[in-house]
DNA sequence: CCATGACTTCAACGTTGGTTGAATCAATGG
DNA sequence: CCATTGATTCAACCAACGTTGAAGTCATGG
């Protein structure tokens, strides 16, 4: 796990960003169709693209003229097990009563 | 849901609030507990703990001279339901083997 | 071969975010 | 009431981030 769990959720952490992973869980594909869905600039679109590439999010591929972009499934399950390894409460898990540790009397 | 997915996420994308969050998850409360366990300044760790509690992750009660912090679940919740319903692959979802809308012959 | 289209990279800018040190608030104990 | 302890707030700083405009690749088509 070369990647540490907050450069991941750093990516995801951006609206515009955020957006894109969503439609490319839809299967959306080359550059062109993500700038018409997200309405920003291509270079910065280029950009946040680049951020979830380099966050192992995402996947790109050249297809002649167009690049193609989608989701890369590892790099979410990794994301997941980290959190899940550092004790954050993820989907499913039990809602954990909260217990609290500390002694209610005297404090610390 | 007044608050954007981004900024829960945001929260966790910082590894000090991620080791934090997973702290409380094991029910440790008071903030000087969790100052041992992490080594940061007590003004920073006011900061983070900010952060985290405007973002609804975290709820703190004054306990006499302490403050004692838990995780909110409902913060969790609602942050994995604003997930799912952005497209974002989640943990125990189908691999969804990534069908592409582009025509993979001429280009879009 | 040059023009065009798709996308990326580079350099610069303004804003945000994490960090620090000093000051402040809240609650207990002498 | 004042000193002390736990925790927060404030002001200032520097680095990182998102944004922009211009320049640069890479592949196709005339």
């Amino acid at each position: 796990m070369e990647l540490e769990a907050s450069v991941r959720l750093a990516a995801l952490a951006e609206p515009t960003r955020l957006r894109i992973v969503g439609l490319l869980g839809e299967g959306t594909c080359c550059v062109c169709d993500v700038r018409d869905a997200v309405d920003v600039a291509p270079n910065l679109l280029s950009y946040h693209l680049r951020v979830l590439r380099e966050a192992g999010l995402v996947s790109a591929t050249r297809r002649g003229r167009w690049i193609d972009y989608r989701l890369d499934p590892d790099g979410f399950e990794v994301l997941w097990a980290q959190l899940a390894e550092a004790g954050i409460p993820l989907p499913g898990a039990p809602a954990e009563v909260s217990t609290c540790t500390v002694r209610t009397e005297e404090g610390p």
